[in-house]
DNA sequence: AACATTTCTTGTCCTAGGACAAGTATTTTG
DNA sequence: CAAAATACTTGTCCTAGGACAAGAAATGTT
């Protein structure tokens, strides 16, 4: 059974923009519902063409692709709070490159491309908003290539835990190792050497 | 003297979109204006809060951040029919992380950021075509990445080279190096050992 | 509980690319 | 055109982290 209350507070925390008002957001509400993943479950597969895209209100769950050499890199984890989703997949309409997986039991809000493409077009604050939380991704993204450049693989480690502790203690160390860019031995002797302070 | 004609043409290359019509183009085109930069102008400041974007009609310029150790990074390079823009500073309305600098002579469509916001709310494919953008952006980013972790420095050399030989031509060896994440004697020793071959 | 599977650790040895330094070549500027 | 600055090359030596392999620990499964 779905709680009108709590949904709202919870959307509005993933909906939070000045142009977006309370009457907006029941209408962004009623386009959104909740879906259950268990462990291990894959919200969007490599291939196949997203057409929705999800608010995680808790769990845990990763983005990998798969390296020319057949390697899985993890692209990212998505936390609670924050939003799984191929961007380039849903919004220039070609299949994933990319293959979201949950690493624990998963609640979601999923919303579908038709219905959020709608509301994009007649809530003039949701474009806004989107446009900001791209903008946001692209930052992040930014970060993240400056530091495969100017970080040793334990700084980017520590970075890690000091900001993103939950993947730290939930994602396997294989997975957060080709997160960082590094081997997970290598990863387990970074791990050894903090240790050892 | 601004003629009209080729100004049309040179816009409509990048704003294309389904939903962006003659009209449409026509009043887009009326906000732009064209700047011209000499070799070494800087287009974005660091610090400074970006207030406008720059279509690349014809040049090379280069994006830079300064790393925690001073080091100059160079984030990517914008080629005739790209866009000069610090995306996170324009839209989320914070000081500019990034330096844009020009590496030759540069012809641009500069794009004020509150004439664009009109834009954005008044043309709707307008939001959509920026959303396709930024897409895009986001991918490029993730590529970029995934190449940082899977491949070996002279295989990123030798994409640039296939896919962006104007920025090898153009660009000097040192901006190219931090871009591909080495140092610029390892590029040196790079080339040298393609033209070995 | 017993087995299989996955996750993590550790060892040995090796290599891509960094650090530093001293050139040479090329541009830029007075 | 000469001086200065910048761009590029090359040498020597070194280190972070990869490759591979084998074990230990934890987890899942019947």
């Amino acid at each position: 059974m779905i709680q009108p209350k709590d949904f709202m507070q919870t959307l509005n925390q993933f909906y939070t923009h000045p142009l977006i008002g309370a009457a907006d957001l029941e209408k962004i509400r009623a386009k959104h519902h909740r879906v259950k993943f268990k462990k291990g479950d894959v919200i969007l597969e490599k291939g196949r063409q997203a057409n929705a895209y999800y608010c995680m209100e808790k769990g845990l769950a990763r983005a990998y692709v798969v390296s020319h050499s057949g390697q899985e890199i993890t692209t990212g984890f998505i936390l609670s709070g924050e939003i799984a989703i191929d961007v380039v997949s849903i919004f220039t309409r070609i299949p994933a490159a990319e293959t979201i997986v949950c690493l624990s039991e998963c609640l979601c809000y999923q919303i579908n491309f038709e219905d959020f493409q709608e509301l994009f077009h007649s809530i003039p604050g949701l474009s806004e908003w989107g446009r900001n939380w791209m903008s946001k991704a692209l930052f992040a993204h930014r970060k993240r290539s400056i530091s495969m450049i100017t970080e040793s693989a334990l700084d980017r480690y520590l970075d890690l835990v000091k900001n993103y502790p939950e993947i730290i203690e939930k994602a396997p160390l294989k997975h957060i190792a080709t997160y960082l860019g590094v081997t997970d031995s290598s990863l387990s002797r970074i791990r050894k050497e903090i240790a050892r302070q």
